[in-house]
DNA sequence: TTATAAGCGAGACGGTACGTCACGTCTTGGA
DNA sequence: TCCAAGACGTGACGTACCGTCTCGCTTATAA
C-alpha cells in the first residue's frame, strides 16, 4: 500500500542501524520495535509502514551486511570442505554471532513468512554455494555418481545445526573435522 | 519454597491440560500464563508458584504425555535404521505434532534452562536409544570400527531437523529412504 | 502567507461539503482533518493552508449555510416573542440540528479564537435581531424603560441554552410559553 | 465487573489528586490519561478499569472536593438571592475555576452519560437550593403564586452560564444586581 | 479438636510494549 | 504556484500480559 518510491532512506537506514545496534549492544531483549524507534529517531509508525514486525526488520538489517557467499575452490573437494565446515562451526561457535542467529531462528518458527524469507536470503546463497562446489566435484570424479547432492549438503549442514541449536555437543574444530570425515565417507 | 507434598494434584493437572489444549486448539499464539490459568480455572500464582514460566509448563505438558521409547531391533541395522528414520519423518511431517514441537524449540532458543531441560528429558532419549543400536550394530560388525556414534546419531537426526526447521524441502519416505542410504554409506 | 486570489474555489466547496457530510452522516467522532480531506479528495495541506483548524472549517461550513435571520414584527411583542421562542426551542430540540450545535459548542470551548467567531458570525445576528425587535416594543412601551434590552435578551435565550445544553428539562412547546409568560413579566 | 470491594484506596486518591494537580498545574492541555497515570505512579490500566474515560476521573476528582451547598436565608429573598448570583458570577468570573469548568463542560457535550453524571451530582445540588430558598419565598408570600420555581431557577442560571459560555459581556457585580432586578421582577 | 498455616481461586496492581490513530509539517510530481 | 497524495516525527490512545501482591476460603497437619 505505502509507495516505495516516496520512501525516506534517511529513516530506512537509521532503523536497520538502530536494530544492528540494539541487537549487538543490549541483546534480543532489550529489541522492541519501541526501542528500534527510539534508538534510530523515528515514528513507530515508520516502522510499522515498511515491516510486518520486529522479525522482518532484523532480517533485512542481516540481509543488507550479509556478504556475498565465496567458497574455496582448490580442487581438494575434502580440503575445501573442511575449510568451509570449520568455518561454519567457529561462526555457530561465537557466543556473539551465535545469540543474533537464535533469535532469528526462534523468531522464524513463529511466522512462516520470515521463516521463508530468512530460508530464501540468508540461508539458501549458503547452501547453494556448497552445493555447487560438491557438483563440481561429483563431475571431477571426486564424489561417486549415486550422491544426491541436495542431501549431502543436509548432510553436511543439519549436524552442525542440530548441535548448536540443541546444544548436544561442543562445536570444535575437532568436531567440524570428524564430521567430514563421515560426511566424505558417505559420498565417495 | 512452596510445599510441594500439599500441593493440589487436581490443579496441576488441570493446567497442564489447559496448556495442551491451548497448543493444539488455538494454537500458541493463544498460550499466555493468563489463558491457561483461565482455561484450567485456576489463579496466575498457582502457574507461578510451581513452574518458572509458560516454557516450562509445556514442557511438563509434554514430558508427562511422552511415551516411552523403544526402537526395533531385528538384528538387520538398515532395516531397524531405515524404520526408525521413517517414522521420524513422518512425526514431524505431521502439522498438528511440527506446530507443537516447534513453538516448544522456539521457546527453548530463549531460555537455555528450558533448552536443557527440552534436550535432556525429551530428546536425549531418542539419542541415546538410536545410539544403544548403533552400537550393538557395531559390536556386530555391520558399522565399520572408526565411527563415532554420537557423530552417526546426529549424522541421522540433523538433516531431518535441519529440513524440518528451516523448511528447505519436503519430509517424505523418500526422503527418509535417501538419508538412510547415505548414512548407512558413511558407517559401513 | 498563501495568495488567496489563487485559491481553488472547487477544493474549498468540496472540504466544506465534506465537513457537513461527515458531520451530518457518522457524527462528531468521525470529523478529523484526514476523514474530511479524504471524503473531500483533497490533500491535507490544502485545509492547513486555509484554516487554523477543524473547528473553523465547521464553522465556516455552518455559517456558508445559515440563513439570514428573520423576525415577525405583528406589533405585538408577546406574539411575536412566543413565535420566535417556539421557534429556538424547536431547534433545539431537533436532535440532528442538536448534534452538530452541541458538538460546535464543544469546539468553542477550547478554542477561544473560534469561540468569538462563533459568537459574532452564527450567534449576535440573532440575539441582534430580537434586541431590535424589544427595542420597537420599549419605544412602544409595550416593555418599562428602565428594562435592559441587552440583559432582557439573555433572559430569554439563557434559559433555553441551559436547559438544552445541560439536559435538566424538555425542550416542549409548553415550556417555550412558560418562558415567554415569566420574561414578559420582568420586562411589563 | 471489577470488584469494588478490593480496590485500591490510595491509589484511588493519587489518581483523583494527580488529575487535579494538571487541572490546575498545566491545565486541561496536559489533562491526558497518560499524564494522570505517571504524575499518580500508577498503570493506565488501574485507570481504564475503574472510569471510562478522562472526563470521569475529573468529574470524581471535582465531586470528591465540592463542598457541600448552603445558601443565605435572611429571610429577605431578594438580599439572598443577590448574594447567591453575585456568589455565582464571581465564581464564573475566576479564570482559574472558569477554565475547568469550560474544560469539563466541553467534555459532556461529547459524553451523554458524563453529561448526566455532571448534572446530578455537581449542577443539580446547586439548583435545588435555589429552588428550594425560592419555594419558601413563595410560601412567605415575596413571590407570586402562579410563577413555575423550576423556570424561576433556570431564568436566574440560564443568562450568567450563556454569557459566561458565549462571552457575550462582562460577568461583573453590575451585571449580577441587574439580572437580580429583571428576574424578581418576572416573579414578584 | 481446634488453631494455624499453607495452598488455592480470584483478580487488582505497577509496568512495558503493543499496534492504531490523528495530529500538523514536509516533500514529491503533475497541472 | 497550487494542488493531491501521502510519508514523516510525535504522542496519546485503549488493550494484552507480564510477574507480584493481597484477599477470603478451603483443607490438612500439629499443638
Amino acid at each position: 500500500m505505502p509507495d516505495a518510491s516516496r520512501r525516506n532512506e534517511q529513516s530506512r537506514r537509521a532503523i536497520l542501524d538502530a536494530a544492528l545496534g540494539l541487537l549487538a549492544g543490549t541483546g534480543y531483549a532489550k529489541l522492541t520495535i519501541e526501542a528500534i524507534a527510539a534508538r534510530a529517531g523515528v515514528g513507530k509508525q515508520t516502522i510499522y509502514r515498511w515491516w510486518p514486525g520486529k522479525g522482518a526488520v532484523i532480517l533485512d538489517a542481516l540481509a543488507e551486511n550479509a556478504t556475498a557467499v565465496t567458497l574455496p575452490d582448490t580442487g581438494d573437494i575434502e580440503a575445501d570442505l573442511r575449510e568451509v565446515v570449520r568455518a561454519t562451526v567457529a561462526e555457530f561457535a561465537d557466543p556473539r554471532q551465535s545469540a543474533t542467529t537464535r533469535a532469528l531462528t526462534a523468531e522464524t518458527l513463529a511466522d512462516d513468512a520470515l521463516g521463508d524469507q530468512v530460508r530464501d536470503r540468508l540461508l539458501r546463497p549458503q547452501l547453494v554455494a556448497v552445493r555447487d562446489r560438491l557438483d563440481k566435484a561429483q563431475r571431477a570424479g571426486q564424489i561417486r555418481d549415486g550422491a544426491d547432492l541436495d542431501h549431502a549438503v543436509e548432510l553436511i549442514f543439519g549436524p552442525i545445526f542440530h548441535r548448536w541449536l540443541l546444544r548436544t555437543g561442543p562445536l570444535t574444530r575437532r568436531y567440524a573435522d570428524g564430521l567430514v570425515d563421515h560426511v566424505l565417507a558417505a559420498l565417495r
